[in-house]
RNA sequence: GGCUCGUUCGUCUAACGGCUAGGACGUAGCCUUCUCAAGGCUAAAAUAGGGGUUCAAUUCCCCUACGAGCUACCA
C-alpha cells in the first residue's frame, strides 16, 4: 500500500482549507489566458479565505527559461494578483519549481513501477497519425525492461468525474490511445505525472484551469488512482477566443499581458474585463474592483462557452478607469508612456495638466493611447508647432479675416495677466470679446486652437492655453499670425 | 477520423418553466459643438433547426446542424 504523502498540515485541515494554484510553464511571457486563469483562481481563493499558489512547470527543460518565469511573475504582480506561496517567496510546501522536485517524482515513479502499475517501454515514439487513433499496445509490460520511457498501464474503463462548471464528464479510456507515457526516465517526468504529484504534495483542493485540459484530467485521475492519491475538485474554465473563435494564441494578436500595460491599459481594467469574460454575478453589473470581485466570485456562475477577447470592449472599460485615476496615478501612467518612447519629460506639472485635458479623448488615439506622446507634444515648454497656412483658416472663414482676428486676439491676450490664464477665466474673457465684436466662434477658436497645438484635432483652446501659459501661448499665436 | 465540450442581438452577457427576452460594448441617427472626442437622447439588432414533456419552454429531454478543444517521449 502506498504510504500517505507527508503533509505539513494536520490531516484534518486538508480538504477544509481551500488551496488553489496556477501552474504556468516558463516558455513565454504571461499570456492573457493564463492571466485570466490566475485571476479566477485568486478570486476563488480569496472568496473562500483560501490560499493561492504559484508553481512553475518547467519539466520541459529545453523550452523553459528563467527570464520567462521573471516576466510571468512581473505580469501577475502588475495585475495586482497576490499569492501566498510561490517560487519567489517560497512556502512550506516548496520548492515551487518542478525542476527542483525531481526526487519526489522519482519516488512516485518507483512506486508505480514496483506495484506494476507502470512499466518501462522501449518502443519508438508514437508517430503522429492523421486517421484513426493510434492505440499503443506492446509487450513491454511483460518484458521487465530496465530502460525506456515509463508508461502507465491503462485498463479499459469509463472514467467519470464531476466538474463544478460543466457537470459530469465521462470519458472511456479506449478513446485516448492506450498506455500513456508519464516520464521519459525516472528522473525526467512528464507534465502529467508532475502535476498529479505536486497537486497532492501541495494539498491542492481545487484545480481550476482551462477547458483545453479536460482530457488531461482523465489521465491525471488515472495517475492519482494508481498512486492512491485523493482527487481534487475540478473546474474547467471556458477558453478565451480570438475573432475567428479559435483559442487565443500568439497568431491571434497580442497575448502578452505586459504588452497591454505598455499599450496603456490599466491593471484594474484587465482584471475587471478578464474576470467578466466568462463570469458574472447574475445581474447587469460590469464594473468591479478587485476586492468586489473576490467578494462576489463563485465558480458556479462561470460560463460554459468560450468568449471572444475584444480589444474594443477592453478599451471602453479602460477609458472609464482612466477617468477615475488620481492625479498621481495619472501622472505615473503618463510617464510610463514617455519612458517607453525614451522621451524625457522636463516639467511633470505641465504633463499632468496636459494629461487631464486629454482624459476622455484617449479613444481618438490607437487603442490604449500608443501615440499619445505625439498627440500631446504641445504641452512641452517652448515647443513650437509646425503650422500650415491653409489649416490655420477655419473652413468657413478667410485668410484675411483670420489674420485680422489673430492680430486682435494677440493684443487682447497680452492685456490679460498671467494669473488669469485659467480655463474658466480665459473662456469668459475671450468668448465675451468674440460676442461683443461679432467675430464668429469658429473664425476665432479654430485658428487659436490650431496655432497653440499645430493639430486639427485636440482639446479646446482655453484648456490648452491654461496649460502652456501666457508666454508660450502668445509666442505660438504670433508665429501663426506671421505665416498668413 | 475518434473522443469531449459547447450554441441568447455583431461581441460580452441577464432572465424560480410564466410581463413586450433586459443591460453593456460596438453600429446608425439626432442634440450639443471651433475640431476630434466626451456627454445627452433615440433606433436597428438575438433564443441555430426539428421533434418531444408541459396549460406554458430561452430554460427540461432527444435528434440534427454548426463551432471549439483534445487526440506528443509539450505544458
Amino acid at each position: 500500500k502506498h504510504a500517505p504523502h507527508p503533509s505539513p498540515l494536520p490531516e484534518q485541515e486538508r480538504g477544509t482549507h481551500v488551496r488553489v494554484r496556477i501552474a504556468p510553464s516558463p516558455t513565454g511571457n504571461l499570456h492573457v489566458g493564463t492571466a485570466r486563469t490566475a485571476i479566477f483562481n485568486e478570486l476563488f481563493a480569496r472568496h473562500n479565505n483560501g490560499s493561492f499558489i504559484i508553481r512553475i512547470e518547467d519539466t520541459d527543460s529545453a523550452r523553459s527559461k528563467s527570464e520567462y518565469e521573471t516576466s510571468i511573475l512581473e505580469g501577475l504582480t502588475w495585475l495586482g494578483i497576490s499569492w501566498s506561496e510561490g517560487p519567489d517567496i517560497g512556502g512550506q510546501y516548496g520548492p515551487y519549481r518542478q525542476s527542483e522536485r525531481t526526487p519526489e517524482y522519482a519516488k512516485a515513479l518507483q512506486t508505480l513501477l514496483d506495484t506494476k502499475k507502470a512499466y518501462r517501454c522501449t518502443c519508438p515514439a508514437k508517430e503522429k497519425s492523421t486517421g484513426d487513433i493510434p492505440v499503443h499496445s506492446c509487450a513491454c509490460d511483460k518484458a521487465n525492461n530496465t530502460t525506456g520511457v515509463i508508461r502507465l498501464k491503462v485498463t479499459p474503463e469509463l472514467v467519470v468525474f464531476t466538474d463544478i462548471i460543466r457537470g459530469e464528464i465521462k470519458v472511456h479510456t479506449n478513446s485516448f490511445g492506450g498506455d500513456f507515457v508519464i516520464a521519459r526516465d525516472i528522473h525526467d517526468p512528464l507534465f502529467h505525472l508532475a502535476v498529479v504529484c505536486d497537486d497532492d504534495a501541495m494539498a491542492i483542493t481545487h484545480v481550476i484551469r482551462g477547458e483545453d485540459h479536460l482530457h488531461n484530467t482523465i489521465k491525471h485521475i488515472l495517475i492519482q488512482r494508481a498512486l492512491g492519491y485523493s482527487q481534487p475538485i475540478y473546474a474547467h474554465l471556458p477558453l478565451l477566443l480570438d475573432e475567428q473563435r479559435k483559442k487565443l494564441s500568439k497568431r491571434s494578436g497580442e497575448t502578452n499581458v505586459l504588452a497591454y500595460r505598455d499599450m496603456g491599459f490599466l491593471p484594474q481594467t484587465m482584471v475587471n474585463y478578464l474576470a467578466l469574460l466568462g463570469w458574472n454575478n447574475g445581474d447587469d453589473r460590469e464594473y468591479y474592483t478587485h476586492e468586489e470581485l473576490a467578494e462576489a466570485f463563485t465558480l458556479e456562475r462561470v460560463q460554459k462557452s468560450g468568449a471572444i477577447f475584444s480589444m474594443i470592449k477592453l478599451s471602453a472599460m479602460n477609458k472609464k478607469y482612466l477617468a477615475e485615476l488620481s492625479d498621481d496615478e495619472l501622472l505615473v501612467w503618463g510617464l510610463h508612456h514617455y519612458d517607453q518612447k525614451n522621451i524625457t519629460v522636463s516639467d511633470t506639472t505641465r504633463l499632468l495638466a496636459a494629461l487631464k485635458t486629454e482624459l476622455g479623448r484617449f479613444a481618438s488615439y490607437d487603442v490604449g493611447g500608443t501615440d499619445l506622446c505625439e498627440a500631446m507634444n504641445w504641452h512641452e515648454k517652448s515647443w513650437m508647432p509646425a503650422l500650415s497656412a491653409p489649416s490655420l483658416v477655419w473652413k468657413k472663414s478667410t485668410p484675411e479675416a483670420t489674420r485680422s482676428i489673430l492680430t486682435d486676439l494677440i493684443s487682447l491676450l497680452q492685456e490679460l495677466p498671467e494669473r488669469d490664464f485659467t480655463k474658466a477665466t480665459l473662456e469668459e474673457y475671450v468668448m465675451s470679446w468674440i460676442d461683443t465684436n461679432n467675430h464668429g466662434r469658429g473664425d476665432t477658436l479654430w485658428p487659436m486652437r490650431y496655432a497653440l497645438t499645430g493639430r486639427e484635432h485636440s482639446p479646446g483652446p482655453f484648456e490648452i492655453a491654461a496649460v502652456i501659459g501666457k508666454e508660450d501661448a502668445l509666442r505660438r499665436l504670433t508665429l501663426a499670425h506671421g505665416i498668413l
